[in-house]
DNA sequence: AGGAGAAGTGGTATCGGTTCCACTTCCCGA
DNA sequence: TCGGGAAGTGGAACCGATACCACTTCTCCT
């Protein structure tokens, strides 16, 4: 343990080479495992590493291999649960397959966006995967050759993985209209977004194989600032919805405030299904319906699809889609006038 | 050496050097700004560096420098929303002062944290910020003179930010006491770690400033597979609690689940504090009393504390104690047959 | 006028590894 | 007996940046 008094702060490869009786290059190969090595002097050099507690330098090794085994994943919040199972499920993944994963957060802005990817260039990272705000940091990564793969959203048309946003939006607004609802309204905050496209198209289609219309005034496109003002209104207004779907679980929120706050009785006097399910769904009462991305499972296909394009530079773009399941709730429920001869519209 | 058709993957600072007709050595003074240079070489450098995109290798740098600006930051699981926010704050407190983090996930166990802790020193990382799982991180790091921050629990005498456990649980118990509560329960999971210990110090101060006997029954240690259980056995039990102190966020929500199964009315029958604003206890009705911990500035504050202990290794050890607040909604009431007769009910 | 020192530039060793290459043994088959 | 190749080892050239040092030119003070 204590071994003669001025060790220097850090073991390197020559400490160890030295205690073994041993070349450098002789340890480096007893260390990596590749090349021809004495069996012997392998157990030999090993055991005075871990004596010293030799821990390899990855930056050292990755500048003369010109490659490391860290990957970047940024995202736009950590404190957003979406993102932080996104980043836990990559990291889990990266781990696994040998590679360390460093986590950056842009502050869900352009410029944010680029000064973390600047960052993770020049530590060199095998590759980004990244839930993009803009198309600038794909950019950014892709002109300097880093294999890129984009998460939730996707800007472009690179390796990606989504998830089935058409056909969960889909399905939610079936399983409105199969409890009979007919004035099913759609709310969204961000369009730029390809999810938001998506989610929305997934409800039309919905109506459309319905034989319904779609109604524009049921589609509120709400500003980040007045969710709440935009969903009082809405549910206030003639357009008189039985049913809202929520685009995402901050819109949930605030309709499920709304609805308090105006009296208004889930499920009775409307029904609510949310995008994507967040811890309080399952615990207010009722609880509410919800389309539950596997965000886990998300980061980490990301991950896989990212160290098959850094193995393979030249492939054809991969799109993953990850199925959503729909978990029901007690947000749901017919509309009250269901069933019997309603108020005809 | 250098093939003039042949464009590298890479471009490093020999091609700025090239593009801009100066040494290597003028380059590099042009680029980090320090030492002389003539004011139109280090324009016409930084040009040169812009049009062909280059970004400094850090890990080159640090390999020479023997010391990198990325600081690692070490959590049990991202998913827990403390957790999160806690990285987050480190976060972006390590982008203003000019530093990148790393974050690692351990899975919340001894063989998870060396492993992350491994991979932290093989960076090279300049300090370590960590939530410990017991002691064998922060010792693992100390031993490679790695500067070291705890946060939340400690473990050691090392420097540490906490929260003001015991104050903040002794208010929690006086919030309690002034509304007339004498059968005050203290859930917890978690001994081995200072949070729970302190935070039942405080309890059992508050109580016996009040003149009262804190009793055992009253002190659940559930084991983490059967806290639904204990705590339902708690509230059927003789012991008869009129109102109860948990100790987590996730301890608390098995109580609010249990009091809904068990039809015990909030706050009526029982009244609930507990340690951790987290999101749904705003949103549940009533809402829960909560004491929030500002994560984010427990991380913000880490990363400043570790900043200051890298620049200045030889320092004695530093405490910092983040008080915390008490957030009162309605899950806290007077008890039912306490000082006043209440409404008839 | 002479010299000190500021201003500016380039050469080169170095950080801690990896890897190519040269070199020595030793074994085995022809 | 000899040649060839496998097994094993060490020397040294990198990877991309920094920083010390040597060197030149120019300014300014005594």
């Amino acid at each position: 343990m204590s071994a003669p008094g001025e060790r220097s702060a850090r073991v390197t490869m020559k400490d160890v080479a030295r205690s073994a009786g041993v070349s450098l290059s002789t340890t480096s190969r007893a260390l990596s495992g590749s090349g021809y090595v004495a069996e012997t002097v392998r157990i030999r050099v090993r055991r005075a590493a871990d004596e010293l507690g030799y821990v390899v330098d990855v930056t050292a090794r990755g500048l003369k291999q010109r490659s490391s085994l860290v990957i970047g994943v940024m995202v736009s919040d950590l404190r957003s649960s979406f993102y932080a199972e996104m980043a836990s499920g990559a990291g889990r993944r990266a781990r696994q397959a040998g590679y360390t994963m460093m986590l950056v957060e842009d502050g869900g802005n352009r410029l944010g966006e680029l000064d973390a990817v600047n960052a993770l260039v020049g530590l060199r990272v095998a590759g980004v995967v990244l839930t993009p705000a803009s198309d600038a940091a794909a950019d950014f990564l892709r002109r300097r050759r880093v294999p890129v793969v984009e998460v939730d959203r996707v800007f472009g048309d690179g390796d990606a993985v989504l998830n089935d946003d058409r056909a969960a939006a889909r399905a939610a607004t079936e399983h409105l209209l199969e409890l009979g609802h007919r004035r099913i309204a759609f709310v969204m905050d961000e369009t730029e977004w390809s999810t938001a496209r998506e989610r929305h198209a997934g409800y039309v289609e919905a109506l459309e194989a319905a034989g319904l219309v779609p109604e524009p005034s049921l589609v509120v496109t709400a500003s980040s600032e007045a969710v709440t003002d935009d969903v009082r209104r809405l549910l206030a207004s003639s357009a008189d919805p039985t049913a809202v779907l929520a685009v995402n679980s901050s819109i949930a929120e605030r309709i499920w405030r709304a609805a308090a706050e105006l009296g208004v009785g889930l499920p009775d006097r409307l029904s609510l299904i949310a995008f994507d399910d967040a811890r309080w769904m399952r615990i207010v009462e009722p609880g509410v319906t919800a389309v539950a991305q596997d965000a886990a499972r998300l980061g980490a296909e990301a991950v896989s699809m990212l160290i098959e394009r850094i193995s393979d530079p030249g492939r054809e773009p991969v799109r993953v889609i990850v199925p959503a399941a729909i978990v029901i709730r007690g947000s749901t429920a017919p509309p009250r006038a269901a069933g019997i001869p309603a108020r005809t519209v």
